[in-house]
DNA sequence: TCTATTTCTTGTCCTATGATAAGAAATATT
DNA sequence: AATATTTCTTATCATAGGACAAGAAATAGA
């Protein structure tokens, strides 16, 4: 079953054979259309999402009304509000499909019980929030430190499959500039 | 004693009286001058550091040598590098005494054992790590949404001490600018 | 106390990116 | 297929902030 091979690869091999089917009756298949939410901003995540195919952004609205992308998801990767999930508050960010998605999801009741009764569970856990922490820090320096070009190389290169799929502003609202300034990036970058 | 509140506090009053003084007896007393080095770049953190009085600053280097202040610490805070010392990896930042510090430190073994085995424990340290997490992702909005200007407003309101501890150059760099142009904005501010 | 070093300010000039707008291209809707 | 809507490109003009440099002020070291 796909499902198996999706947490093994998610939970990066620390629970056993035994720990594994356990939980993995717990999840639950969902699908997602092209633009639905799987979280909005002001509810409170009652579920995460771990993704088998698709690709998904997050994006916050600040005061102005400017639509801000926060981080990309795709394959093998959980589609998460970290502080909204596991602090039971309301989100600060949307969550929604840019292509049609099939995830499994998990409630936190769940994720809850799991995390305080498997070790390998919460060490997994764990290590996957500090892995998100960690990408963040980096994206959050190379803000500071490079330029938006190097930053959308970058990005290209770590994540090809956005070009065809995202669109050039949910990108550009990502690396910290406008479409337009995005748009002049991609064509000095074909020119050569 | 002083740190029986510090810890408290730290822990978000997650933790029973019996909890509290099992693990107080863990901590150990650390003192650091001006300019000592928590963790350096490349070295494995082995404990982390509650401040029970000072300032620091976490920094990374880039490759072309530039220095950029991820953050600032200071009382009632852990001084910590969250992917070294929880995946135990070589630290990607340095962590630097502004002021004389005191701290209690917490080593690696003793947070994992009582991280598996307190369950108040181990919800008080995925919630500093989720609010840490929380905070990065803030500031890294605000980076791309609002001015340098307005972010020198909101760190000194967030963060008055600043202003007398820290130099310009290390807030330049936490705003993502430089310090000739932190100066100017001082300048505009001082003008109305 | 004197000197050296570091920190901060200010000036000039420059560049990356923003704001706005208009048209082209692509996609969605009927 | 025709039309409406969204996405992308391009142009013009404006500006925040960078690079560099020189001097002033503050701090540390001798």
């Amino acid at each position: 079953m796909a499902l198996e091979t999706l947490l093994s690869n998610v939970f990066n091999n620390k629970l056993s054979k035994k720990e594994l089917n356990h939980i993995l009756l717990e999840f639950k298949k969902v699908t997602f259309r092209k633009n639905e939410f799987l979280l909005k901003e002001g509810q409170t995540a009652k579920r995460y999402f771990l993704i088998e195919e698709g690709l998904l952004r997050s994006f916050a609205i600040d005061p102005n009304g400017n639509d801000t992308t926060t981080g990309f998801y795709s394959k093998n990767q959980l589609a998460i509000d970290w502080p909204s999930f596991l602090l039971q508050i309301p989100a600060q960010e949307n969550i929604q499909a840019i292509t049609d998605c099939d995830c499994w999801s998990l409630s936190f009741e769940t994720f809850q019980k799991h995390f305080h009764s498997i070790e390998s569970f919460r060490e997994a856990g764990r290590d996957r929030l500090v892995g998100s922490y960690f990408s963040l820090k980096k994206k959050s320096i190379a803000m500071i430190t490079t330029s938006a070009k190097d930053r959308y190389l970058l990005l290209l290169k770590e994540n090809p499959e956005l070009i065809q799929k995202a669109s050039l502003k949910h990108i550009a609202t990502y690396l910290g500039i406008t479409d337009t300034s995005l748009s002049r990036i991609r064509k000095e970058i074909d020119k050569v």
